[in-house]
RNA sequence: GCCCCCGUAGCUCAGGAGGAUAGAGCAACGGAUUCCUAAUCCGUAGGUCAGAGGUUCGAGUCCUCUCGGGGGCGCCA
């Protein structure tokens, strides 16, 4: 929509003979109209001009038939307002083809790869990684519906130091269990799950514990992380997320692609060798300090498979990557990049959103969480206790680079209080008026053949037009990849539609105005399910 | 000490690429149901946008500094 209206005065401009971009806006005042520019007060500096005047020019120029009105207010904004015709035909557009609706070419033939969640598999998934997953998958929902080609990865590290901690902790627990005194390993894993496992582990494998203490730690290493990752594998599923790979640190190791990559670095002469330890000379590429890739033990650190996989997803041919990361990743980012760049890719390629905390709230209290100690809330607990919907929409109530509280017992309130049900009972509401007009034999029009202008109250128009931003706001969110607009508009939505719902009645003995109104609410309905769809949300019939 | 995020109504937070008179939900108070679902709606009240400078036609939004909260600064991930 916002488009075509840019278009309009671009138009006006070249018939002034001025060539420049223009933005378009929704005002937050609809007395200012349907639409607003700021291109008179933007060129008039550029111009030297009166910003009043020019804009008073450029409105002259305007042309349109479906311009209704267009003035100049304010130090220079050009208000625009459409014919009531111009929204309907959209709007009658949108019935005929609600499937293709919001669906948008602004990202066709771009590869976009999001990599998220990725958490290690030493330990179920907790509240944080949700709100990672929650923001990842949905962002990946909303670029495929912006045309975007996208890949969704999670990366599993497999290989590194955190897992070999995990086998010690079994190891340690499955000793405890057979009665023998050790030492629990230092920074290892203590929650109830270890314990789980070594039992598992003892029933499986009978004579594990009969081979040697490092081949055993192995053998528990590898074993552990993979149903560990089973388990991962069970809650995404459950939580309504999947992906398109799995992409093993492990396999960076057993093909080499690690050393290849650092050899690469070492020809262009950006490793060097101190105090035993291999160094990454980062600082050339904007990082604070330089890094070690690998350890005088000879280990490579975690850095060191990163700028491989990193440089294997760039040379897979994305045209954007995106990580997600939690918030204490953050010094991670110019480490990352820097390496894209020392391996010879654009480090703009790839963006990094980093997921701030999540703080469990339960009876207004903050619950403290930690994966070693094994104080955390598992994300699956949370789910079947609070369910799957509530869960996500909540999760996407922030901007995710600020904390974030989830309070339980309010997504647990089948109450007023909570903001999901808010959205799905517009959605069962739309349903309900349906259901009840089949019960009274009034037969439901063909959308696409209702006339739809016997909608003349305000109300119905804000509706229209609030329906109708739908694809741009799908725009904005692929743009500034901040999904959780979609549950803030989706919640204005709703509003429009409960007030309207209190006010005025669907279905009436006035054929065409009923008629009007249902493909009214129907339209809603379309873009509410939608919506929540793309939030991973259900949109119930009735509730 | 250095880096990142946050600070907006009593609480939790929005503020859509600098725009017009700063918004929502909850909590508080007062109302609406012979009706297509009251998980809803209507109304009242609530603000030094942490503070101080600066940039400009215009700043909650951008820059600098101060204060406060969180996170990170490892041959951990």
């Amino acid at each position: 929509m916002k488009a075509a209206v840019k278009e309009i005065v671009e138009g006006a401009l070249r018939r002034l003979g001025i060539e420049e971009g223009v933005q378009v806006d929704y005002p937050k005042d609809p007395r200012f109209g349907d639409y607003t520019t700021n291109v008179a007060m933007v060129l008039a500096g550029k111009l030297k001009r009166n910003p009043r005047e020019l804009a008073q020019e450029v409105v002259r120029a305007i042309e349109h038939p479906m311009v209704e009105s267009k003035e100049v207010a304010g130090g220079g904004f050009i208000n625009l307002r459409m014919k009531k015709e111009w929204w309907l035909s959209a709007f009658s557009h949108l019935l005929r083809d609600p499937q293709s609706f919001g669906t948008l070419d602004v990202g066709t033939g771009k590869r976009v790869q999001i990599e998220f969640v990725s958490a290690n598999p030493t330990g179920p998934l907790h509240i944080g990684h949700g709100r990672g997953a929650a923001v990842g998958d949905s962002l990946a929902r909303i670029l495929e519906k912006a045309g975007y080609q996208v890949e969704k990865e999670y990366y599993v590290n497999d290989a590194g130091r955190q897992v070999k901690v995990l086998g010690e902790s079994i190891w340690a627990r499955c000793q405890e269990l057979m009665g023998r005194e050790v030492e629990f390993p230092e920074g290892g894993y203590r929650g109830g799950y270890v314990v789980d496992l070594a039992k598992q582990a003892m029933a499986e494998f009978p004579d594990l514990l009969d081979s040697p203490k490092e081949k055993a730690i192995e053998e528990l290493t590898r074993w552990g992380a993979e149903e560990i990752l089973k388990g991962i594998k069970g809650d995404l599923e459950a939580f309504g997320v999947s992906f398109d790979s799995w992409y093993r640190e492990r396999y960076l190791y057993d093909t080499h692609l690690v050393n290849k990559a650092l050899e690469v670095l070492r020809e262009k002469g950006l490793l060097y060798e101190r105090e035993g330890a291999l160094w990454f000379a980062s600082t050339r590429f904007g990082d604070d300090k330089d890094r070690v890739v690998k350890r005088a033990n000879g280990d490579p650190t975690y850095l060191a498979s990163d700028i491989a996989y990193h440089a294997l997803k760039a040379k897979r041919g994305f045209d954007m990557l995106i990580d997600v990361w939690g918030a204490d990743h953050h010094g991670y980012v110019p480490r990352v990049r820097a390496a894209l760049q020392a391996m010879g890719y654009n480090a703009n390629l790839l963006q990094v959103l980093l997921i701030q905390m999540v703080s469990l709230v339960r009876g207004g209290q903050k619950v403290s969480m930690s994966t070693r100690e094994g104080t955390f809330v598992p994300l699956s607990e949370l789910l079947n206790e609070v369910g799957k919907d509530a869960v996500r929409f909540i999760l996407l109530t922030r901007k995710c680079d600020a904390h974030l509280d989830f309070d339980v017992d309010l997504a647990k309130s089948q109450s007023e209080e909570n903001p999901v049900f808010y959205v799905q009972y517009a959605h069962a509401r739309i349903s309900s008026i349906f259901r009840t007009a089949q019960e009274r034999g009034i037969s439901i029009p063909s959308w696409e053949e209702v006339d739809l202008t016997p909608l003349e109250l305000d109300e119905e128009m804000a509706i229209v037009k609030k329906v109708l931003q739908f694809p741009d706001l799908i725009e904005a969110i692929a743009r500034s990849l901040e999904p959780h607009r979609m549950t803030y508009y989706l919640h204005e939505l709703s509003a429009a539609f409960h007030r309207y719902y209190n006010h005025h009645r669907v279905l009436l003995e006035n054929r065409p105005m009923r008629e009007a109104r249902m493909a009214l609410v129907k339209g809603v309905q379309v873009v509410v399910k939608e919506g929540l769809r793309l939030l991973g949300v259900n949109a119930p019939f009735r509730m």
